[in-house]
DNA sequence: CGCATGTGCTATATTTTGTATAGTAACCGC
DNA sequence: GCGGTTACTATACAAAATATAGCACATGCG
């Protein structure tokens, strides 16, 4: 009785909500994002995350940089100096978090 | 030389981002919340949300009725007739959910 | 009435994802 | 040139998600 489209196998969709879920749906993708309002190195990025494994971690910002939401520095000069920050794509979901966050401050907390 | 405050074990902390992820975080969730607008019944529900299998997808309802962002509503003469609905809490995200749809639209797609 | 089809799930086994723990090479300061 | 930090990788294990099947009840239809 409920027919739905489906898309092909899996791929991309065309749901802008499925697509935003696959990008944003797996754990840390948010802390990352969220602390990396400025620029940071990866252990300083992974102490504000918090309890993240640093294989998850390694993996998410991979995968963060490859969807192109945040951008790996290496120094040239000191090589085992490297940087995350995000990329103006990367940035534009920071008042969207702000909202998430508003929204469980007041229903999640106090 | 990159203090953080940690709170204990696991619990709720006191990190709005963290405490949005641990609801949101999980596949589904919010596929969940955004086909939500109008009450559902929970075949159409599934049908909608796609892909999804009916244990997880079982799991999924149980966790946000626990967590009070959707109700469970049985009709009591028709006793195999089940919907879900958001409540006051969950079509607060929906405004949210829009703006990362939008997001989505802009990277993801086209 | 009796059988097909739909609804709202649960059970079991398997795969996929995340985690704990350890380790490593390069560099940095002293 | 030794101890600590940085930016990871490797391996083994645990937790979460999935595929698949099934099941009791309900409704519709001839």
């Amino acid at each position: 009785m409920f027919s739905v489209v489906k898309t092909e196998g899996e791929a991309t969709g065309t749901c802008p909500v499925s697509a935003m879920t696959r990008l944003l749906g797996s754990r840390w993708t948010m802390q990352i994002i969220h602390h990396l309002r400025q620029p940071r190195r990866y252990c300083e990025l992974q102490d504000l995350v918090g309890e993240v494994n640093p294989t998850t971690f390694t993996q998410r910002l991979r995968f963060l940089e490859r969807q192109g939401l945040i951008a790996r520095r290496e120094d040239p000069e000191h090589a085992r100096h490297v940087e995350y920050e995000l990329t103006p794509q990367g940035r534009e979901l920071l008042p969207i978090l702000d909202a998430l966050a508003a929204w469980a401050q007041k229903w999640l907390l106090r």
